[in-house]
DNA sequence: CACATATGTAAGTGTCTCTAACTTAAGCAA
DNA sequence: TTGCTTAAGTTAGAGACACTTACATATGTG
């Protein structure tokens, strides 16, 4: 009767127990159901069954909630290209297109998600815990691209070649998302781009 | 004195004169100020001294005006495309540059409308007047491809190398805004990457 | 148990989008 | 000119949302 307090489901903290997590996950929720700028706090307050106000206690404002929101997804997308890249070894040219497939493979995952991390960034200026993660992010891919190179990651040509790689596999994510311009290109189709662009890249051979 | 109608400004026509035209200025005035998501239609209204009932006169809805100021961006943005590309001869490397170079600089004059066209695409998926702009730009740079390649312009080759191109440049544009990730690229750099691209497409020689 | 603090609620403010009902200007017909 | 129709504006207001203030309650601590 007196652990009464961890019985319920581990991180029960006060009253409703994780309000913030809850909040983000009802974000994360409803921004892919409603679209990036057709969801609401509020909407996301129904859906953890607290009062609007609420989330003032966890949260500054608005832009601090989606910059929280933000954050975990960037760490879900470090988390997958760094997965991607673990699964070759460090000279395999597939290394590098299995990488720009766990980019897009994100961006088609979490469409809304991806365009509030890349296309509003409004409040989301001088966040150091989001920086940290996009420069593991550009890390990551600069070793990737220094290894298929053989030279150091902070090689001049390794770090201009990882910028085109991510402009490259970037412009593409916003492009299928979009299907404006871009009619769907298929599955097959795009894994040939993205070996294509690991050829492009000069080896050390 | 029978001519009174066209004295004052040309396309004056009713009360105030043209409030589509003058409230669309606004729009993109605002967006670019006060950024994508931080304008208002009311502040629209406030700009062009009418009141905030006004603009349902002339538009349906929020998405309505943002579709039409979206419309009048694309024809600015392939209006510059058109001209970089006319600048150059059909086989001129600088050619496929110099396109690239308009559509960076576009989304640099504009960012907040360019935003809107590419980051928020929410009320603006059935609109053929937008998706015909839209082909004129991706036919545009199938052209230049062909051109440069040799071949015609819906050859698949080209095809695929103008949408690779286009992945490229667009995936810049959106890193150069966020400068979340990539330091900016001093203009040297951006004119030699985007030469470099030109270079690594096949030519008929 | 008393107390400070963390976490919630209710109620209210200001702004925004959009609607309904009303007013006025412009063009047109006789 | 007079009078009708319609285009283009207004005011007033509903409903949603972001956020604040004041208040209530649960929690853990000394």
């Amino acid at each position: 009767m007196s652990d009464t307090k961890s019985l319920v489901q581990a991180k029960k903290n006060y009253h409703h127990g994780d309000l913030r997590g809850q909040l983000l996950e009802a974000v994360r929720e409803l921004v892919e159901r409603e679209g990036p700028d057709g969801f609401s706090i509020a909407e996301a307050c129904r859906l953890a069954g607290v009062s609007t106000a609420a989330p003032y206690k966890h949260f500054t404002d608005r832009h601090d909630i989606l910059r929280s929101a933000v954050l975990l997804a960037m760490e879900r997308l470090y988390a997958a290209m760094k997965i991607a890249a673990d699964a070759h070894p460090p000279g395999d040219p597939a290394r590098v297109a299995a990488l720009g497939q766990s980019y897009v493979d994100f961006a088609k995952a979490e469409p809304g998600m991806f365009r509030i991390m890349f296309g509003m960034t409004e409040g989301q200026e001088d966040c150091p815990e989001l920086s940290g993660v996009g420069e593991a992010c550009k890390l990551l891919v600069e070793q990737v691209a220094g290894d298929h190179m053989g030279v150091p990651h902070d090689h001049p040509s390794a770090v201009a070649w990882a910028y085109a790689l991510w402009c490259f596999v970037h412009g593409h994510s916003f492009l299928q998302m979009d299907d404006k311009l871009a009619q769907k290109v298929p599955p097959e189709q795009e894994a040939r781009m993205l070996r294509m662009v690991g050829e492009v890249i000069p080896t050390p051979s």
